[in-house]
DNA sequence: GTATGCTTTCGGC
DNA sequence: TTACGGCCGAAAGCATAC
């Protein structure tokens, strides 16, 4: 074999730690194990405003699911024992950073996505055998459960992508190996809104061209895709439907962006009582970017009117900076330049975001490190 | 015509 | 009956630079 651009196939194992939120509060208190354990984001409006972060696989029998409002899961969960509760954000962070330290000394190369999510390339460690990936895949779940105690559902493919749906595909606490060879098999059954990258917009205009499975995309003119969904994402879902997928896996660096975003009091039009949440939304997220010795170059403002919407109205700084006044001073113009063009709704949701983000001085990039002494 | 950067929206958890 | 968070990364859409 030639050189290091080896032609053996890549194994990719992809980690989804199960539910994250509910387990990280079931492993806390047992007792809750067995029960509907919902946890919840509630918003400062008291009550049950607010929304479901995550539920375990109890509630989920009842029809509660992220993203849905606290008071129809509580509906939903009438008259059964369930567990509501506040997100506790420490927790899950801590024990994230354990395990994603036991995900990373199985790896070659490791990629943790959010908080509960991670990639290992193991070609190197189970000389691209799938069934040594498949024994190491089964360790790394032992290990979670014997140090942390928590589930996690992993899959086994070629690449990230067949990794991530191999992962999805068996849920929770699932081993779900599939090789090159199986890679057909796997994909080509499922509809076509399935597939990663493919959400409920895209799944509509598939199915408008008559693609109802990844079978059917697979075989559709790749030429045709691109003239329908543009170069870059009608040569994806070419690729994608195929099981295609060439992106490394590779360590993040740093966020790309910081937000904070709240909900305010009442609905509201008064600059007044909005620059108010604005301003504290400033300094919150200038403590966030100040934390990782961040500089930033973009600052938004984030408005969710009555109707749901979200709205966004950013603007590009001179250059890079750590000044919370830039921040205050631009998130007030932005927030006036918003009430001018959109005249109608109230806001409901407030928020700021900082992008464009770069090291602060004196601080020499990830990257660097370890390039100087040897 | 392509690359690059900025603004805005989308979707996952 | 209705109900509705707080983040994140990615990508679309557009303007401008080369």
């Amino acid at each position: 074999m030639a050189g290091a651009g080896s032609r053996t196939t890549r194994a990719v194992l992809h980690v989804d730690l199960d539910y994250f939120f509910a387990q990280c509060e079931e492993r806390e208190n047992p007792s809750l194990k067995g029960r509907p354990v919902v946890v919840c984001v509630y918003s400062a409006r008291g009550g049950d405003s607010g929304a479901v972060s995550t539920a375990n696989y109890v509630a989920r029998g009842h029809g509660v699911r992220a993203g849905i409002p606290i008071a129809l899961a509580k509906r939903r969960l009438r008259g059964v024992d369930a567990a509501f509760l506040p997100v506790n954000r420490g927790l899950y962070e801590a024990v994230s950073q354990r395990i994603m330290a036991i995900l990373r000394r199985h790896a070659d190369r490791f990629e943790q996505v959010g908080i509960d999510e991670a990639y290992l390339d193991v070609t190197r460690r189970v000389d691209g055998d799938f069934e040594r990936a498949r024994e190491l895949a089964q360790r790394i779940k032992a290990e979670v459960s014997a140090e942390e105690g928590l589930t996690c559902s992993v899959g086994v493919g070629p690449n990230k992508l067949v990794a991530k749906m191999a992962a999805g595909s068996r849920k929770p606490d699932g081993l779900t190996v599939v090789t090159l060879e199986k890679v057909p098999d796997f994909l080509s059954p499922l509809p076509a809104g399935e597939l990663y990258g493919v959400g409920a917009k895209t799944e509509k205009r598939l199915g408008e061209l008559g693609i109802k499975t990844v079978d059917d995309l697979s075989k559709y003119d790749a030429a045709g895709l691109i003239e329908v969904f543009g170069k870059s994402f009608g040569l994806y879902l070419h690729r994608a439907s195929r099981g295609i997928d060439d992106t490394p896996v590779q360590e993040r660096g740093m966020a790309t962006q910081i937000s904070r975003i709240t909900t305010l009091g009442e609905d509201t039009r008064d600059p007044d009582a909005i620059m108010e949440a604005v301003r504290h939304l400033s300094r919150a997220v200038h403590a966030g970017a100040a934390e990782q010795n961040l500089r930033f170059r973009s600052v938004a403002l984030i408005a969710v009117t009555d109707d749901l919407k979200l709205h966004t109205r950013s603007k590009a700084l001179d250059g890079p900076t750590d000044d919370l006044e830039v921040i205050a001073e631009a998130s007030e113009g932005l927030l006036n330049r918003f009430l001018s063009e959109v005249t109608g709704p109230k806001v409901r949701r407030v928020g700021v975001r900082l992008s464009g983000l770069e090291k602060g001085k004196g601080q020499r990039k990830l990257t660097e490190f370890g390039k100087t002494s040897h």
